[in-house]
DNA sequence: TCATGTTTGTTAGTAAAGCCTACGAAGGGG
DNA sequence: CCCCTTCGTAGGCTTTACTAACAAACATGA
């Protein structure tokens, strides 16, 4: 009982091999569904050396090397290949005083290129932005939502995005949109009720249009990505949106959940707890809606008589989010939980009876490291997710 | 508004590639770990050649060819060498008239290797078997397991793995374990109580006392493997495992869920409803055990009064089940909940009712086609699913 | 001062892997 | 009997990353 040998390499084995020797993944493979040729591998190596500037920037090529475990050779070709695409510049010579040849530190040229964002997800207002590949917004732009659906708002999305597009003051790489509602992979929206969509292919459609990448996905689903990428989080996460409606993203082992009909992370209809509720649009009572929506929270906080009254209501709703989120933290052993809405409402008390009710349903062996917070990112967390969209689908960079 | 265009290949894009094209991650790219090789790619191509036949036996290679869109010639040398180590064979000509030089059909050797699998999750026995590659059970043991815990109990899980490895008959794959407990990716059984166990590594255990492939995992975990491989199952499926205790093993997207302290599953000791509930070992009130694990119910049937009592017995525990799993079905939007456990009492009212607890507190449209069972794999589920690991590990198939 | 060791980045040659082209084998249909 | 189709295999080519080796540039210690 010395070390903890993988189990690979055995004696008596006649077949040699593993699928997938990821040292993680431990003799655990996923069922292959696609060919790899060498063009594939190629493209996952250079991902591979442009997520490792993209974490930690100012690296050698000799840095890059020891971190990715690819020789100095192999990345100094595919560093020349990013430099000439200009992803890619030299910083110069590395300074303070150590042996050897000084290092010629690289970086990734952040605003070489721009990335479109739009976010739909707010019911008065499409907001839309120009992002550098930072995630830093560069330029801003908006349209008001007054109450338009359907195809017009489906031409309001193109005016915004082409009023975007005039801001653009460096190579795009494509467009991301955040919208509310159900959005498969292939960025078509199954149903948006707000916006009156029922099966509108939103990126196919825009690609169409303006002849570059697009990526269109839920608002919830790109708001954890952002959390995930700018938000300092972990890889297993939940982001909780609460606003007129309440949905939730899942990054579950670093990757995006969607769920069988593309639905996951549509929590705010499930009834919480067994003692009714409130009657929701939906038909039932006691939806986590009804219990936490911003109006409907707004609305008791404003009956309320005192400063405790007040912070009576927001214990309670916030005791009802734990009761819905207690099963979800439990059952995928989440380690962080991230809510995303008005701060004034959801920060230091919410956040506190929030934790408080969830470790007090959960097993708390299990889950005694889990942290709940407000994001950081505030009000651009989708455009900042859309934009990491589009430069993961398009570099593999996150 | 034509073709649902995948929004890669842009007029104005600098960038031309795309990190992984993969058509169901539709430009949405993993962040990348580990560097690739071209061995890597090979291993990944020869499982993929292995599984298309492993799903559907008997075709040619230059079926598998198309359904791989590997080239023939790719195919032939993966077969050649597959047939070398003795995985594949030749059936003969595939009959039939059509044109052309007639097909030699090929399918897997089932019987070429042979899997040790062992079930440790029931309290009173520990049980194995050795299957075939088609995970069908070729000899079968088990020890008693008389409320021994600590060294003794991975004295005897030794002594029943040796049982098995005498009753092999073919080379040996390696050897799958179902733990309880909390078990990290190394085959590291962190907690498991029932055992007796703290910080087991019986996955290097095991391996360094076999030499052998040795894959441990917990038991819900392998037993969603095996309804996954063998019992008809989508790729998102949680499966729910009813006896002493209460677990659950989750698949997403085909794959295994570990959780971030690799605790996935652990529902047992979730809180259910608003309104109390019995005191449990954990120190809390109205956990899901207390509602449904085995023993409970037992007692409570027993004390019911007559059919239509234990009828509201049964309707009661499930639809704490349900009360517990529709946050869960919702968040993740699960498309497939499977049972197991003693089938005369989870069978037919209890999945019914389950069902429709659910049901009335989610949003039906997105979880109309939930389905919720029996698994039909019974007492054997843990075994094959352990086999299903090894299999899964050593050749990429699943 | 100068030889030595160290680190960096690059050049040349090699091994692995899958592709394309082409070919013989084997059978059906007119 | 000839043409066509399909299957499996050879030969040659491209891509990719690796190993080996080397020049450049700097620190250090005799």
């Amino acid at each position: 009982m010395t070390q903890p040998v993988d189990g690979t390499e055995s004696p008596r084995a006649r077949v040699s091999f593993l699928s997938q020797s990821s040292t993680a993944a431990s003799g655990r493979a996923l069922r292959p569904s696609a060919k790899v040729l060498p063009e594939h591998a190629r493209g996952h190596n250079r991902a591979l050396v442009l997520q490792s500037l993209f974490t930690t920037g100012q690296r050698s090529r000799a840095d890059v090397a020891r971190s990715t475990g690819l020789t100095r050779v192999t990345v100094s070709e595919l560093v020349t290949e990013l430099m000439a695409e200009g992803l890619l510049v030299e910083m110069g010579q590395r300074g303070g005083a150590r042996p050897g040849k000084p290092a010629i530190l690289l970086d990734i040229d952040h605003s070489s290129f721009q990335v479109v964002g739009v976010d739909l997800s707010d019911f008065a207002v499409f907001r839309g932005a120009v992002l550098d590949l930072r995630g830093n917004i560069v330029r801003r732009a908006e349209l008001p939502l007054t109450g338009i659906t359907g195809q017009a708002a489906l031409d309001r999305v193109v005016a915004l995005t082409e009023r975007l597009l005039a801001l653009v003051s460096a190579p795009l790489l494509g467009i991301g949109v955040g919208s509310p509602g159900i959005v498969d992979l292939a960025g078509l929206v199954a149903t948006a009720p707000n916006l009156g969509w029922t099966n509108v292919p939103l990126q196919a459609y825009l690609f169409e249009r303006f002849g570059v990448p697009v990526v269109v996905a839920n608002d919830a689903n790109a708001a954890v990505l952002a959390e995930h990428s700018f938000g300092d989080a972990r890889e297993d996460l939940m982001l909780v949106r609460i606003g007129r409606g309440v949905g939730a993203g899942l990054l579950l082992g670093g990757g995006p959940l969607y769920g069988s009909r593309f639905a996951a992370g549509e929590i705010g209809h499930v009834v919480v707890g067994t003692d009714g509720g409130q009657q929701c649009s939906c038909g039932k009572q006691g939806c986590l809606e009804t219990w936490i929506a911003v109006p409907r929270l707004e609305a008791k906080l404003m009956d309320a008589p005192s400063e405790a009254g007040r912070d009576d209501v927001l214990r309670e709703a916030a005791g009802r989010l734990g009761i819905a989120l207690a099963p979800i933290v439990g059952a995928l052993n989440l380690g962080e939980v991230v809510l995303s809405g008005p701060g004034q409402i959801l920060g230091g008390l919410f956040v506190d009876a929030t934790l408080e009710t969830i470790r007090s349903r959960t097993m708390a062996p299990f889950h005694g490291d889990l942290t709940l917070r407000l994001t950081t990112l505030g009000d651009d967390i989708v455009l900042r997710g859309a934009a990491v969209m589009v430069i993961s689908a398009r570099l593999g960079v996150s």
